[in-house]
DNA sequence: CTGAAAAAATGACAATCGTCAGTTATTGAT
DNA sequence: ATCAATAACTGACGATTGTCATTTTTTCAG
């Protein structure tokens, strides 16, 4: 399943494809990016990129996610998002020529692509689809993240695990939550041990079932009740 | 100052003009823009714009604050940012072309011009150098919330509002702020009882002095010490 | 200038949540 | 398979912060 050779990636062969920009809003073949981007595989917990840094071209998920996160003042992660096949990280920081704001690492093995910054913005200039596709996302990702400071802002921790759950179910699909419960309190925002607890209170409420590692979510309805809306 | 006709507005006298999108990134003259916009004067507490309704176009501020605002559940204001003079608002959600996912009010007196969807859509099309600047704008405020998220989630109340007080003065410039407590908490993520309470702590600390609604900052440094970094 | 409405302020109290300290379980490399 | 390192979990405790109820102050329209 997942190619450790990092030589047959290929985007028309590319499964995550249709969940891309790049299959969404490109009005160009497959073998037009093919040809510009690289591929390799990266093991667990490894760094894509780090915050403070300067980019040096994007990243295309091909198999596997990833945290993206911020580093409070004591060195805390605060996980902003998790990028799972298909999405595109690390063009913010090409636009807004600026070091990068947050890091990214592997939460699992990936396949990741490289396009180079000069061949990304070159194919931005010249693919108005493309570029739509981008200011699309921009976009929606700043609603999303209003969404998310109110949620962090006004909700209590139990809320917001409820809420994350539900997030995170939609990331992981059919697979089920695979999350150290460190990685998990910094997505909600909490302390491990409190999260911990609450993942007993959920358990015994009948919500989840805990598989050590890996979560199976039991009654995703009373989720959407506690998360509130 | 403040001109209630909304006649005389022009792009080519506009003081915000050199702090705006429009001044720095568009090789365009003033005059431009000036033959696609309209102009109009807001009262304070004045809807902008109202979370769910569509976009018809984006507003450029020539005078005044307006708070850029989303609902928790339970209908609580979470103010996101605040714009100050040459910001535009309202434009994300006509590049993802969903609903607006926040509301805008004015916080005090405004004027404010007006281009059509259609109009700005235009520009961005056929003017790269304006494209750029909007990407990049839209870039860096989402480099921007990645911190907010983090402080909200790692900060304390008195941390976030020493924070929020170096960024009020920011904006504020040479007024001092001035802001009702409900919104001053619903900036920081708090309940409008502890901000008093905190405000009168920084008074007993000699960092500020309060004048009814108005704060005058008097040490800023401790500010920064207590903020943290 | 005056009174009503809105905003600011204060007090009391409880619950949530974080911290610290320690134990148990799981993982992964050899 | 074993052991060391890492992660998960538990308990005790206190500080921070939110809630509710009430009073004081400020604002603003007439």
């Amino acid at each position: 399943m997942l190619d450790k050779s990092h030589k047959n990636l290929s985007c028309s062969t590319c499964s995550a494809r249709k969940d891309s920009i790049f299959g969404n809003y490109c009005d160009c073949d497959a073998s037009d990016v093919d040809n510009l981007k690289s591929s390799a595989y990266y093991k667990k917990n490894q760094s894509v990129f780090l915050e403070g840094s300067f980019p040096r071209g994007v990243y295309c998920l091909n198999q596997g996610k990833v945290k993206i996160f911020a580093r409070g003042d004591e060195g805390k992660e605060q996980i902003i998002h998790i990028a799972k096949e298909g999405e595109i990280i690390g063009f913010r920081s090409m636009f807004s020529e600026e070091p990068y704001k947050v890091s990214a690492s592997t939460l699992e093995e990936c396949n990741i692509c490289f396009i180079n910054k000069v061949d990304f913005l070159n194919m931005i200039d010249t693919n108005p689809t493309l570029r739509n596709g981008i200011m699309k996302e921009l976009s929606k990702e700043l609603g999303d993240r209003a969404m998310f400071i109110t949620n962090m802002a006004q909700k209590s921790v139990r809320e917001r695990l409820a809420f994350s759950l539900i997030i995170l179910a939609d990331i992981y699909g059919d697979e089920q939550i695979n999350l150290t419960r460190e990685d998990m309190a910094n997505f909600i925002g909490t302390a491990t041990e409190t999260l911990i607890r609450l993942l007993k209170d959920f358990k015994e409420e009948g919500i989840l079932e805990i598989h050590t590692r890996k979560l199976e979510i039991i009654n995703k309805d009373k989720l959407l009740q506690i998360a509130g809306k």
